[in-house]
DNA sequence: TAGATTGTTAATCGATTAACAATC
DNA sequence: TAGATTGTTAATCGATTAACAATC
């Protein structure tokens, strides 16, 4: 599956739901492509990576669209969350209730800061990175959040790999690589802020 | 500038800021497209849209380029932002010390929840939703984030919109429309977590 | 000078969009 | 049936990559 058609789907998935939820039954491509700004076609082509078809006159079936959307994106799935890093950001995130929602389970926090180890997030302890390695393999975690300074990024990364993360949600301003085998998202916040301050443009730059 | 480029710009200013301050002088585009994962031919093309050369034989020079990077991003402008919503999300970014590294003051908080309001977070004290309009006016903001719940999303953009903001920075697992003259940049956490499931894929999916 | 890198043009690649036959 | 929508193919568009002359 093309990476444009990935990044679309959780924004049908949510679409879709709000419709269901509203009680609309069927919608057509227009309709969707008008709401979320794309083209009738890029629907229509969008959807044939999905084991699903509309019906012509009728459009798509909410009901049975969100749930294959939901089943492709895994959100009936347990998917087992580490944070590394137990700043402002890891903390939000371990403390961010509507992530369970979408099946995302944070079972670990994990910082280097000798002060944060012990502390608690919500019903969590805040573990030592040293911890890190155990708690990826006796947690079978998944998914690794990378919630460190840019600096420690790669390395927080490396050690996520090497436990045996499946994939790794990066938020820190550093590139990370990774085997093609891990699965990298990034959500470098500092990034998109400074695409809104670039795009907000020159007036401001003085 | 197209928006693939602009995407690729904070990456640049990372590895070029990098390399700067380990005392580098000149980086070849080959290097830079190898740290980042690009082809040196993406990077001169990309480069071309900078007010910057570099020179044969000798590369780009990581001083005036991490300058010209910073200016375009606008990295040196006072960027005052309000944040809707003091969850945990909101409180994170309140107090994320590294945004005002790269330009961007929280000069106010607000939220609709009453129970929230007057509340501390760092030197700031949470306004209501009420005051949000007001506050845009004096504190001269220029970028709003929306970290609030799905449903309101909208309402917050049209809100900010209205009081003049003229970026927004969306964090809701919701598509939020602006009029063309106010910039949109989505940080959906949500979002990037499902791409990251779907990912991963489908053996965790039981 | 020879060799290597830039800036830029041309070719390729892939995604988006338009168009239309098939369907209801 | 007529009209409108889907699925799919073909055309378009734009971004990436390759290639190469100019430069140091």
């Amino acid at each position: 599956m093309p990476r444009p058609v990935l990044q679309r789907l959780p924004q049908y998935l949510w679409y879709i739901q709000e419709q269901k939820d509203a009680g609309v039954q069927y919608v057509y491509s227009q309709e969707i492509a008008r709401e979320l700004g794309l083209t009738p076609s890029t629907v229509r082509e969008d959807f044939t990576y999905l084991d699903f078809s509309g019906q012509s006159k009728r459009g798509y079936a909410t009901e049975r669209l969100s749930g294959v959307l939901s089943d492709l994106l895994g959100v009936h799935a347990e998917k087992r969350i580490v944070i590394v890093g137990a700043g402002n950001l890891g903390r939000a995130l371990a403390l961010h209730g509507n992530l369970e929602r979408y099946g995302f389970y944070v079972r670990a926090v994990v910082d280097v800061n000798p002060r944060l180890v012990g502390t608690k997030i919500g019903a969590l302890i805040v573990g030592g990175i040293e911890d890190l390695t155990d708690v990826v393999q006796t947690e079978k975690i998944d998914i690794g959040v990378i919630a460190v300074p840019a600096a420690s990024a790669q390395n927080v990364a490396d050690l996520l790999i090497l436990a045996g993360a499946r994939g790794l949600l990066n938020m820190a301003f550093a590139r990370v690589v990774a085997p093609k085998k891990v699965r990298v998202v990034n959500a470098r916040l500092i990034s998109s802020f400074l695409q809104l301050s670039c795009a907000v443009g020159a007036d401001t730059q003085l």
